[in-house]
DNA sequence: TCTATATTTCTGGAATCAATGAAATATGGA
DNA sequence: TCCATATTTCATTGATTCCAGAAATATAGA
């Protein structure tokens, strides 16, 4: 992931009243919700809304498309991820035992995650 | 972590200059850099630096100490990790199943520990 | 004390951004 | 076709942000 499109994220996200959309959209999952529906929801006026859209949607965070008249909105969970993993990536450059607790949150974040992923329990044999 | 937080720290990330001191400072672990240091580093004058360190210093995402005559600032993981935890959390609200995007970035971004045995094993779809 | 070094604060101007009324575009139905 | 609904685009306004020159502050050493 580029600088670039790490700065357009963040920059999309650092503003209330879109991260607060954006985080509406988080909730509503894949499904997504209509630009009205938000407005409604929100109280915001249509054309304010669909510029807080539009910003998100141009930095990749959310996706939308037609359903007849209405445009859903839905959050974009891969770019979400991208940019997380820029935002840690280089925390763990050669010394990841100076960013745990950088680590522990994310594993706290993590605590809903279902399956697999052997959870790095306890690190006895991490000699490298 | 509030809200208000989040956006303080998601906006002193969003823009380039300070976005790349602070990377910049996460590389340099917790032992930091002189102010002095950073500027020359980057080619910036004192003063923009300086007002860029403090943008991340209000969001907490660094912290300063002076050593003599020169002030060393330190990224803060801590602050660093509740930002993640903000961004994810609510992604996991009830439905973890939705969010496997972001929770195997994060679970790619977490596997520092070992430098480069290959760890890829899912398929990259091309959407931008 | 005086001087050099290190960093911050003050200030102003240019650039960017956010919100909204008004107008335009797109869709579905009678 | 005409109309109502849904959303976006345009244009304007006020607010915020970014940068850097100049001046101020803090520290160390001679």
């Amino acid at each position: 992931m580029e600088q670039n499109d790490a700065v357009k994220r963040l920059s999309a996200l650092a503003q209330e009243a879109r991260l607060q959309v954006f985080r509406l959209l988080v909730k509503a999952g894949p499904e997504g919700l209509a630009a009205g529906d938000i407005a409604r929801k929100r109280d915001t006026p249509a054309n304010t809304l669909s510029a807080q859209l539009l910003v998100l949607a141009n930095a990749q965070l959310v996706r939308a498309r037609r359903e007849g008249r209405s445009i859903i909105y839905a959050a974009n969970f891969d770019a979400m991820g991208d940019l997380l993993v820029y935002l840690t990536e280089d925390c763990c450059g050669g010394r990841a035992e100076i960013c745990s607790p950088v680590v522990e949150a994310a594993a706290k974040a993590l605590c809903c995650a279902p399956p697999r992923t052997r959870t790095a329990r306890h690190e006895t044999r991490h000699r490298r």
